[in-house]
DNA sequence: AAAAATACACAAAAAATTTATGACGGGTCT
DNA sequence: AGACCCGTCATAAATTTTTTGTGTATTTTT
């Protein structure tokens, strides 16, 4: 969720709107009041922050939000009219993290949020999951858990799930899996696909339910509907 | 320490002689080469990139430091005279923390450099200390700790621990280890890296545990629920 | 509806792979 | 020379993976 603080209604729309149109989540405020209010009630994930305000100035602003322990690490980027270097120092040394000159491109501000955010909440390692019902992967740590509880999974196990996990609800031969995960090219009848799906299950406990058997064609994860 | 690549000699004395004055301890290097040279032997806190270079271009130097695991967090800001939108946005899209567009001025610059400091190390609590369990790192003392005892590190243990310290919870490969603290050209044995974490868990004891193997993959540190 | 056939689940042993360990020799610095 | 760091190897230990056999559920045939 991004939060806007912009007095003029035609930029404070256009904005939003375009923040949408990327695929945020985003709200405007007309004055620091109602901002502080929806603050309340729920935390960004960032702020834009309109320099120049009628009743409060946007460095007031920006300087409550830093002494308060909240909203200290809140991630904002200015945006205004008052382009001089002084202008933007003095908004950058008050806590902003990025101050961007009006006017500006909506691509530029797109980029300029995805990198603050990129920055602040760690794109991949952290952030970076699969989710299935109780069921969740963190391919960078090489982690698993289901339900809540950590999951010890051996690198076929694990490889299994993450394939079928990565295409919930289609369903995969036993062949293909033998050739994806295996590496395999071989026909031949093998039952190993098997005997690793029942590991994985075991291990998986309740949401070893997740994975489905489908007779005479083999395997899937989810059925689409859940997330 | 602040790095900076640039290939024009007066630009790069420049800004190393403001940051400098500024308090900063910085060095600029001509070429990408020099800059990789550079940063095996000590990552800087933040790196300075010129946009447009006679060999290879800053968006490629840019490329190979963000998939590189060692380097893959290190903040980047970008300076060039390249001003478009579209540079921007490309820049920024490509994993730099900021895009300032020449001629810049001093203050912006050092503003925007200690902006992203503060984003990044959170008032420079993380650059002096890294703490895992009872594992500590003074990374600019090259002291280690473990439950409270010091603890003498050859310089690949060293090595190897911080690398791993660094991005807690991540799985590094044999391979990616290799690359990252021998060298892209190290040619040897990926058994090696065993050798090293055997002695490093020697080492610290006890702590030694926080070190884990995930069989199949390769080395990690941390589970990332112990802080 | 009963019988036969098929496909899958389950269990445990056997085989294969991967990692830990101990030891050695080359190299470097003091 | 002595101490130490580094990379390699052989072997032991640990864990995973595959194979194999048996039981159970589901579908097909009679």
């Amino acid at each position: 969720m991004i939060y806007m603080l912009e007095d003029e209604e035609g930029i404070r729309n256009f904005v939003i709107y375009a923040l949408k149109s990327s695929g945020f989540e985003a709200e405007g405020f007309e004055t620091p009041p109602a901002l502080y209010e929806a603050i309340e009630e729920e935390l960004p994930e960032l702020l834009l922050l309109d320099r120049m305000l009628p009743e409060e100035d946007g460095l007031e602003v920006l300087k409550k939000l830093r002494s308060a322990p909240g909203t200290r690490k809140l991630p904002v980027i200015m945006l205004t009219a008052k382009g001089t270097e002084l202008d933007k120092v003095e908004g950058l040394d008050n806590g902003a993290d990025d101050y961007i000159a009006k006017p500006f491109g909506t691509m530029e501000l797109i980029s300029r949020i995805k990198a603050l955010l990129r920055r602040t909440y760690g794109s991949s390692a952290d952030t970076e999951k699969l989710s299935l019902g109780g069921i969740t992967v963190y391919p960078s740590k090489h982690e698993v858990f289901a339900d809540g509880e950590k999951v010890n999974l051996t690198l076929k196990e694990y490889d299994l799930l993450l394939m079928l996990m990565r295409n919930r609800g289609q369903v995969f031969s036993r062949d293909s899996l033998l050739r994806e995960i295996w590496g395999y090219d071989f026909a031949g009848e093998s039952r190993t696909v098997d005997v690793h799906v029942r590991t994985l299950r075991q291990k998986l406990g309740d949401c070893g339910e997740l994975i489905e058997t489908i007779r005479g064609v083999g395997y899937k994860a989810g059925d689409g509907s859940i997330d």
